[in-house]
DNA sequence: ATGTTGCATCGAAGAACATCAATGCAACTC
DNA sequence: GAGTTGCATTGATGTTCTTCGATGCAACAT
């Protein structure tokens, strides 16, 4: 139960595993296509708070019994949530006995900061209120 | 048309600007749904690769006129993406006589990207083959 | 004024998603 | 063995999303 659909950004490539940076150079559409299915996995409350939660957690993993009553929602539902944030590579799980425990990838929420940082020293051209200059 | 919608994570709240980090700490419903916005803007390939190209772009800003051959889309639909990447205040745009040019607001990409870092000195319980230890 | 071009908005149609009750399965208890 | 508990899977339903053609509007050209 522990490794399934993990793979999700190519990191088979080869030559460059992390990204060119989405804000330094266009984007080509595969990149795209496995980068919005991660972004789409963060795009829910439930899933957000869920994420949060395990991330947060102290010992670096928590049972499902602690996370399902946290929720107005039905059971299957959770499961539902944790099954799409481990199929984005977000979290990991595995069965201990009666109960099942999940825990952070730290892999993927590091890439997708680094995604989204700019590099260091960028000029960025001062957009601030420089509106209205073409009457 | 420069400014409307671009009020999304809760700002006005006065005393914490910024988030307490997702991964730092359980995240309260009303943080999440604002976030999930955001991510959700980001959960498609299209809007991905038009943020991508609008935030790499040398002058700061992009004429839609370059945006829409790019893709495999009608105009009308680039157009929706880009409404949303509007309203979720990851990008912003201006009419500058017969063309309307877009550009990127780092502010919100910054705050992602701050969101998804791990505190520095994490102990990180060390979860890499741990598996199988219950039986 | 009339025509043209660039982009946004408006429905409509199909696909994808969130949610639930019902069910299945594994592990523990007796 | 039978019963119970924890969680995943299945199938169904209502909602949301992506996409399009048609249309509207602003700016420019003639």
């Amino acid at each position: 139960m522990s490794k399934q659909e993990l793979v999700v950004l190519g990191q088979s490539s080869g030559t460059d595993v992390c990204c060119p940076g989405l804000l330094t150079a266009p984007m080509d559409e595969t990149q795209a296509v496995e980068l919005a299915k991660v972004f789409k996995a963060l795009g829910d409350p439930v899933r957000l708070r869920l994420l949060s939660m395990i991330a947060s957690q102290a010992g670096g993993e928590v049972c499902v019994c602690d996370l399902t009553p946290a929720f107005d929602l039905s059971q299957p539902t959770i499961s539902h949530h944790l099954k799409l944030l481990r199929q984005a590579g977000l979290i990991d799980c595995e069965r201990r006995g009666t109960w099942v425990y999940y825990w952070l990838l730290p892999e993927m929420t590091d890439r997708l900061a680094g995604i989204l940082t700019r590099p260091a020293g960028e000029p960025l051209p001062a957009r601030t209120e420089t509106a209205g200059a073409a009457s």
